[in-house]
DNA sequence: AAATTGCGCTAAAAGGTTTTATTTACTAAT
DNA sequence: ATTAGTAAATAAAACCTTTTAGCGCAATTT
């Protein structure tokens, strides 16, 4: 690691041309007619004295960074946490490099970090938008910068997305908890308008109908305190007699389990949207709608690698299949 | 975000040298003796329009970018992601911005990953550094670039350090599960050489020395899956009869708890280093051994950007106290 | 014989800044 | 009247690449 090796100085050295090493470098020596032998002696050069070219003014001239920018909302949530770290890994290994930052669904701070990497040219956005992010993900797009949202989308526009099938999940998780014999099963969502959680509400809402049972909802404000939620979750579940309920976030879930135990109540049957270590190592284990974070992560990046090579010009929608993991949670009921 | 604006398109508009517009925009008006009057125009003139330099540029011309390296052990443990993200907000006030990768304690990885930033041109690194990561460290000092280890660190290698009161953290919890009563107290470590495993278990020794009592220490190979851990776990507990097991990291405690699920044994009184969700939840909640996790990150900040403006030559080495949770798992012995 | 094509390579521009060295137009001092 | 000094601004080099346009020559085509 010591005094930087320039393109130039190859070209010095071996008494050529800098473009005629630039070619070679950027496996153009075919298309530019360079003679086998010359390539042949570059590369051996290069490769002996180690030279790595400089990135900052390649990326200068290219206008291309070869970073992408993943505005996620909270990277301490293990959810957005793995995908995190399985986008990591993949782009890594196509000489991509990943700079992310969390939201914690502000949108100001989400504007505000876009706009930021922006500035820094990153070559392509993955983003879970919060709401009121619309605008901005449109002038990304004007901008030919390729954007695919996931967990979530803006319904009336144009653009690349990955995320699970709520509406599925939740109504796999709800029919399930009818069939096991519950009769008062409980909702709890978020004040959103993000389309994963009202196509979770959906989801329970139409198991419930098909099963012809009363349905209880409630939300909690999504800048609510913990002690807030908890208040709220422990009212709804006693006040209702709830033998049953669906939590549509996994921290939601965590909230309603510490309430149980503040207010020493019995938490009763119940299923959190996305696991969590901690759902497994509890007594009872938590019965989970399990998103396939796997594929999601690998669709993530392989639309956007497409987009970047200018590959697709459709808009792509995946929508991938939850999967429900049936733990000690939701045992059947014994009617009295 | 349409057509960029340059530094030139400024100079042009107001008819002077761009020159003057680059020294008013980075401060030097005073230092240059450039008018107040002509100063003010330019400044209300780049507000206007809105200008932005092109960082890329920027960089290119002073060598830095304004990026930092956070090289971690893994994004996914909560008390590393916690870390990442007090960075993460703290260095983004002062203009900075972080790019991390997680190396899971692998040295290749964790070199590749460094030559790469260094590649990239980051003007600074936080590294967890795993074991046989000292030369490396080394030639960053030797390139001028400053480095903050945290964590753990090399202790023939004068480098800027912040961490926990290893030993200082397992002598309490120990000497609090003595003060308990218990008799058979366990230690599970990991075969590692880093310092911060090495002092826990010097803290732990020595407590149980203080205490005349027999030690009992169980290491896992950092590498094993988690039914190799689970199964090792196991074993130690039960055939030592161990009527108290400290667990030198939370994803080993973690790894315990399973392991009592799956072999279904008892755990007896349990410590864990490091605090996660898991442990509060937990009936009984988990006793742990927390790091100041807040005052770290703080830390790890401030030396690397003093360095950064060359406010300091002489190494420093920060150790912060850790502070004992007691929670139900600890609760005192009931002797027969 | 003149015009075209192909080959193997290269000079120079471009990308957008910062910074060094210099110029210009004054005023003050000798 | 000349010199020295200073305030205010600037031209051009530097940072390190990629890429466009083109050169000189030989072989082929018209």
């Amino acid at each position: 690691m010591k005094k930087r090796i320039l393109i130039s100085d190859i070209a010095k050295a071996l008494g050529i041309s800098v473009t005629t090493v630039s070619f070679i470098l950027n496996d153009k020596a075919k298309e530019k007619r360079i003679s086998e032998a010359l390539t042949k002696r570059v590369l051996d050069y290069v490769k002996k004295v180690g030279y790595k070219p400089n990135e900052l003014a390649k990326s200068l001239r290219t206008g291309k960074t070869k970073i992408l920018g993943l505005i996620i909302e909270d990277i301490s949530n293990p959810f957005f946490g793995n995908i995190a770290r399985l986008i990591e890994s993949k782009v890594y290994e196509q000489g991509y490099r990943i700079i992310y930052c969390s939201t914690n669904n502000d949108v100001e701070k989400a504007k505000e970090l876009i706009q930021m990497f922006y500035d820094r040219q990153v070559d392509g956005f993955i983003i879970t938008p919060s709401d009121g992010l619309e605008d901005t993900v449109k002038q990304l797009q004007q901008s030919n910068i390729p954007v695919v949202l996931f967990d979530r989308y803006f319904p009336e526009l144009e653009t690349d997305y990955v995320g699970a099938d709520n509406f599925q999940g939740a109504f796999d998780a709800t029919s399930h908890l009818c069939l096991q014999g519950y009769k008062r099963i409980g909702f709890v969502s978020l004040y959103s308008d993000q389309t994963q959680m009202k196509e979770r509400s959906e989801g329970y809402l139409k198991a419930m109908d098909n099963n012809k049972q009363q349905s209880f909802i409630q939300k909690v404000q999504m800048d609510a305190s913990d002690d807030e939620a908890m208040e709220s979750l422990h009212d709804f579940i006693c006040e209702n007699r709830l033998d049953a309920v669906l939590f549509s976030t996994n921290y939601l879930a965590i909230s309603g389990l510490k309430a149980s135990k503040k207010y020493n109540f019995v938490m009763p049957a119940m299923i959190a949207f996305d696991d969590h270590t901690v759902f497994k190592l509890l007594e009872p284990s938590i019965t989970v709608v399990s998103q396939p974070i796997k594929e999601i992560a690998e669709n993530l990046i392989n639309i956007l690698l497409l987009r970047l090579q200018g590959k697709i010009k459709a808009t792509r929608k995946m929508v991938l299949p939850c999967e429900l993991k049936i733990r000690e949670s939701t045992k059947a009921k014994v009617t009295l």
